[in-house]
DNA sequence: TCTTCAATTATCGTATACAATAGCATCAAT
DNA sequence: ATTGATGCTATTGTATACGATAATTGAAGA
């Protein structure tokens, strides 16, 4: 490529944004980013053992950045990091799912209290086409339908404009993926349309008190639809997991 | 060392705990603790620069495990990471504070709603003996007055039980500690003794909707008396930063 | 044939090396 | 004297190297 004006250094500081100049940092960013897609939708499977090596060989990077990445998802909680014996997918405990759960109802009542009579007419409106999609993909298309019933959600904190809030109802519904895809039914339909209707409308009634107990209702019902069905106890992890517990042997 | 019997795997197996013998990650969590605390006791100021060089040289590790913990601090929000520009303590703007304190009172009026009228008899004291503490040190001793404050809250949220609730409090625990450091009074009580006892009664009593109202006001207390007082702009940073910002420079 | 031990291999934990970038100082030109 | 360019230095981003630990496999003995 050549530059008519050569000369001028101020227009090259301005770091060009072609998609082949990648800045530093980002391609740490964007291993943390594959592998959290990945996990979330169930590509990598709860349980499955993560090797350094592998991984930064398929995504072209070094250990390192897979390293790093790993520290970030075992914070959020979505990998498990044992001393000299890797990462691996999380595999939450029964126990660990209802406390994720339960945190994820009082930050979405927060979320529902902060929006009550706040929305402005552009977010109502937003929401409600949200909700449309939900409906027209309702019946067909699992994945996308939980694709969609989740970012209401995440757009929802978003509105709040608190970005921790923001944060920790993304770790929470990230979290929630992966006890669902491990404790949830098959077709658990995750959020019933209508009871994302009743919020909105709740919201823009500006009834706080009332959004605040559909929300956490709505959570409620989510649970108590996917969750509490350990299904058979599919999973031989689950059945030997108290008696290696107990015995003070790890689970593989 | 000579084993009296080497033939038996099994007691081999509990991995002997000899202060000598570190586990591997073991260093890895010293160097984050190490810098966690020094941060939050304010030996490393708001807004200081962190190079990983004379940090790692510093703690007797290299560089590999000071990024480490950069960067879990730096999801905690306890430090800023800039590319190609290396960590720093994080100076959270006014902005930043206001969502983390609404973002505290929410947790902890959850603490105070799941502990209501689950309290065991040993808790209930344990918690007393604590604010008796917190009198006692109540005017001399400023330090330590916060620390047992910050200390009550802390031991609430372990009181619950809940694994991820605890990890949240503490997080937004820590960032108070920022935030208080830079935008609070020099001598604000931080927290009246009074309110702690209030709390403790009422969630003896069971009494969740009064438990959660007082931990609420507490909290928005706290705020009222420390925060909110920019106190005359004292560092050029507050004042140049929107400045800086509008004209996208990043602060120094 | 089954158990037990030992050697091998795979993988991790940490340090170091090397390339890239930003900040700074020096110096020339107007 | 001030402004702008240019090379130097410090520090970061990423990869690789090496020692250490755990998994595995194979062999030997019962």
């Amino acid at each position: 490529m050549t530059w008519s004006e050569p000369r001028r250094a101020k227009p090259e500081t301005k770091r060009a944004k072609m998609s082949e100049t990648r800045q530093p940092g980002q391609r740490a960013q964007s291993v943390y980013k594959a592998l959290r897609r990945a996990i979330i939708e169930q590509a990598l499977k709860p349980g499955m053992k993560l090797p350094e090596d592998s991984i930064g060989e398929q995504l072209g990077v070094s250990r390192t950045l897979v390293r790093e990445a790993f520290g970030r998802l075992a914070v959020e909680g979505l990998v498990e990091l044992k001393p000299n014996r890797g990462a691996s997918v999380a595999y939450p405990t029964l126990e660990e799912a209802r406390d994720v759960f339960d945190v994820r109802r009082g930050l979405e009542r927060m979320v529902a209290e902060t929006l009550a009579g706040n929305l402005t007419a552009a977010q109502a409106a937003e929401l409600e086409a949200h909700v449309a999609l939900e409906e027209k993909a309702h019946g067909r298309d699992g994945p996308e339908s939980i694709r969609l019933a989740g970012e209401f959600h995440i757009r929802l904190a978003q509105m709040t404009g608190n970005a921790l809030l923001l944060r920790y109802v993304q770790e929470v519904s990230s979290r929630c993926s992966l006890i669902l895809a491990i404790y949830g039914r098959p077709h658990s339909s995750e959020c019933a349309v209508s009871e994302h209707r009743q919020l909105i409308e709740a919201l823009r009634a500006g009834d706080a008190a009332r959004a605040a107990h559909l929300m956490d209702h709505h959570l409620q019902a989510v649970v108590t639809r996917a969750l509490l069905t350990p299904r058979g106890e599919r999973d031989i992890r689950e059945v030997l997991a108290p008696y290696a517990l107990s015995e003070g042997l790890t689970q593989p």
